[in-house]
DNA sequence: AGTCATGTTCGACGAGCATCGTACTACAAA
DNA sequence: TTTGTAGTACGATGCTCGTCGAACATGACT
């Protein structure tokens, strides 16, 4: 059948918050989970990406970045297809992400 | 006669993390404070730049500030004039504070 | 000298956060 | 159905951080 999948609540982008924002990039863990996910060119489960903290700390990691709005996170089947939410940001924060990227 | 200035330890332009100018800026009251600096055309004693927090709460931000390197300041008789490293964070971190001080 | 202004330092307190392990949910595959 | 896999939720722990007041330092001005 049809994968069945279920959005996430995501803030809008006019809701991003620029604090919110340099808050979650501003997390050593969390700025290397999004520089290896930049290096995925399609949505990827969240799992693939390794960082050398427990499960938990790992989910509680994405929820930052979701909910500051820097991820977009669907549910398919058991996994959780993760990617940047490169133009929403591009568009709320010119030049922020590509910054961040190159380090 | 000339006037006694005291340079305070800074950070090297080369040794900026993003890390650290991240999270300096994701706290709002520091935040506010970066934009009433960039509002000064010229170096400024701190303690023209109002917030609604105690003067040791102040200070400590400035401190914040200084050791990320976002801001530059030298000692002036009992004042601190204190500046933003524009050129030096456009060096660094090209397009941030632009994008910062927009909001 | 004495006083005022500018700003730091110190200790304390409360809130938030990064981390962990364990328990739990839900889908998939055998 | 049973087992495995991907991930969340919860409670606990320890650290960091923002905040304050009080004390201190230092330069300027009378």
């Amino acid at each position: 059948m049809a994968s069945a999948e279920a959005v996430l609540p995501h803030p809008d982008v006019a809701e991003l918050q620029l604090e919110s924002v340099l808050h979650a990039l501003s997390d050593p863990m969390r700025l290397s989970m999004v520089r290896a996910l930049a290096a995925c060119d399609e949505p990827c489960p969240c799992g693939t990406i390794d960082v050398p903290v427990s499960k938990s700390t790992r989910s509680h990691h994405w929820r930052v970045l979701r909910e500051s709005g820097i991820i977009r996170q669907v549910e398919r089947g058991t996994a959780r297809l993760t990617e940047l939410r490169r133009a929403d940001l591009d568009a709320r924060f010119p030049g922020l992400l590509e910054l961040v990227l190159r380090g």
